[in-house]
DNA sequence: TACTCGTGGAA
DNA sequence: TTTCCAAGAGT
């Protein structure tokens, strides 16, 4: 499984723990692999950026396959991106993620950089991708703050349930405050302590019973009290733009070349609304309409 | 800051 | 059936 330094260059027993645990239940992917390239890894994270693992494997494995580089995808069109990333949501991700493998081929040199403010530059990286790709591609020391992180650390130090609405000093002061000096223990702490969250401390149905740290959890010792917070955000889909722009793309992503307007017009009653999509559709870059008034994938 | 941006599995 | 939400980023 994974190696990491002697714990001695750890000094809090929760982290210790942690990467105990981790040393025993890390899941088998892809991207945590040995031979896995930084161009793997920044894939992944990409895919992942609210998109669960399950849904991500199989279009990471094909990705990797036919673009095995960012310059082999740079030298692709953008819609061809767009295409191949299938219904893994957000389909501006496979657009940035093209624009990141063309920045990388045009400004590092065909090589995935290594540095947390070259990667935060990239289309589509933001802080947490760009510590991410640094730490788990890289071996770097980098406080990495997911929603998983924030949850862990939300009740095993704080006591609360859930982290707040975004990203606080006082959480990253926590992250840094937990992180190993050595760097590649903290880079496996920080992959470690985020699979806790994602296989232990789970939003619901936390499996506490089976938690390395629940002797030491805040949450659990105070009597894991319910949350009291802000109402955490409601996604609604059914009805909203973002509903009509997949039915609208997911036409354009089926098709092999481009679509008559009308055929478009078939999949969202609301003209009003399925106007309003398609243009921003366009707008995104997402869809092109053609001369002769029938669109495509860029 | 608050809002937008897809998709589908689980309970 | 409805609700929740999953390795966030950009504006």
């Amino acid at each position: 499984m994974t190696t990491r330094a002697t714990p001695s260059t750890t000094a809090d027993p929760l982290v210790e723990t942690v990467l105990h645990w981790y040393d025993e239940n890390a899941r088998d992917l892809p991207w945590r692999r040995p031979e896995a390239s930084p161009w793997s890894v920044l894939v992944s994270e990409f895919m992942l950026q609210q998109t669960p693992v399950v849904r991500v494997l199989p279009v990471h494995e094909a990705w990797l396959a036919r673009w095995p580089t960012p310059a082999a995808l740079a030298a692709e069109s953008s819609g061809e991106a767009v295409r191949a990333w299938g219904r893994l949501g957000y389909p501006r991700r496979a657009l940035r993620l093209h624009g990141a493998a063309v920045a990388i081929t045009e400004q590092h040199g065909g090589e995935v950089p290594a540095s947390y403010d070259d990667l935060l530059a990239l289309p589509g990286v933001g802080d947490y991708t760009a510590a991410a790709v640094a730490a788990f591609a890289f071996g770097q020391r980098q406080v990495v703050l997911d929603t998983n992180v924030r949850r862990v650390l939300a009740r095993t130090m704080t006591g609360t349930e859930f982290p707040p609405r975004s990203v606080t000093r006082a959480e990253r002061d926590l992250g840094a405050s937990l992180l190993p000096q050595d760097a590649p223990t903290a880079a496996t702490w920080s992959v470690a302590v985020m699979e806790l969250g994602a296989l232990v401390c789970t939003a619901d149905r936390p499996r506490c019973g089976g938690c390395p740290v629940v002797a030491r959890c805040a949450w659990q010792q105070s009597g894991a009290p319910a949350y009291d917070g802000p109402p955490r955000q409601v996604q609604t889909y059914a009805g909203t733009d973002r509903q009509c722009r997949g039915r609208l793309l997911a036409v354009l992503r089926d098709a092999p070349g481009a679509v008559p307007k009308a055929r478009l017009d078939t999949v969202w009653e609301n003209a009003e609304q399925r106007e309003r999509a398609l243009a921003s559709l366009v707008e995104d870059g997402l869809a092109t309409l053609d001369a002769d008034g029938r669109y495509r994938l860029p």
